[in-house]
DNA sequence: CAGTAAATGAGAATAATTCTCATTTATTTA
DNA sequence: TAAATAAATGAGAATTATTCTCATTTACTG
């Protein structure tokens, strides 16, 4: 019976999306897989969204040296699948982009601090893109990116 | 003749409107005038535009003691008319905002690091103000302010 | 599976920001 | 206007955030 559960444990724990993702992640970048890297991507992954250095750290306190965090961050960032940002609070925020096309925008709470992705139409995107257009004219500057953060009430804090 | 020159020097040191304007607008938020706060201001104002940190601190290293820069800056802030902000290569940047309709925002060049303030077309404002009713009717959050940052390189780097 | 290169942990070093407290400066009061 | 009180400052200590160092461990290569 034992025996039975152990392999069970080690089934479900091995064909996790999670780990295989993390692991598919970094080899397809040539990066050697570690078990920090894949600590910190499984955290990434499973948060789904934007999240607080300090709660990066603190999920992965007894797990990942303080100093390893930010040296795997910093290499997540290398290879281009990492964004961090600064809220208005001045917390460190970090988020996968792993996809080219998952062009989005971050909404803060002032109240509780949470952060989270948002989606503009594709029709203010055009209406971006066409004002970005006029601002190379008349600036001069040449806008490769942009970002675009909403702050204001969470429906919880409304 | 000495008399004269003094007479002259301060003359023309109190009569320069960037010190009335310094004095003008910490006497405006009731906050008493002192020397620090009016050199910091003075500098803000010269500047005319968003300022790193960095350039802020060695413009007033024999003036202001580092640690006074950074309550002065707070203070600044509390009364709200200090904007801080990081750019996208993690620097401190700071701006005043003295009205409250000069809303604007930022270009970054990424390969000289200069900062600019942008004012984006009234038609585009409407549209993006449309989308930030959209996303209220969708996710609930409720959006008090905005800021769009634009990435790229200036008319010099490009 | 051994050998080499790369990555890690622990904590030291550096940088950024805030705090402490004795002194100075500004404001209030008589 | 001078004395009394409150607030602000400078200098550097304390704290926090981030990077660096180096001995040890882990991953990749043949």
């Amino acid at each position: 019976m034992r025996i039975i559960l152990i392999y069970l444990f080690r089934l479900i724990h091995y064909s996790s999306s999670m780990v295989k993702n993390s692991e598919k992640i970094l080899a397809d970048h040539n990066v050697s897989i570690t078990n920090p890297r894949v600590f910190v991507l499984e955290v990434l992954l499973e948060n789904k969204g934007p999240i607080t250095l300090d709660e990066l750290q603190s999920t992965l306190k007894n797990k990942v040296a303080k100093s390893t965090l930010y040296r795997v961050l910093n290499d997540l960032k290398k290879i281009n699948i990492l964004d961090e940002f600064t809220s208005p609070e001045n917390q460190t925020v970090v988020e996968l982009s792993l996809s080219e096309n998952d062009h989005h925008h971050h909404v803060f709470c002032t109240n509780c601090g949470e952060v989270e992705d948002i989606t503009l139409s594709e029709v203010f995107e055009k209406q971006l893109s066409d004002e970005i257009t006029n601002i190379h004219k008349t600036s001069k500057y040449l806008i490769k990116e942009h970002t675009l953060e909403l702050i204001g009430l969470c429906s919880d804090c409304d």
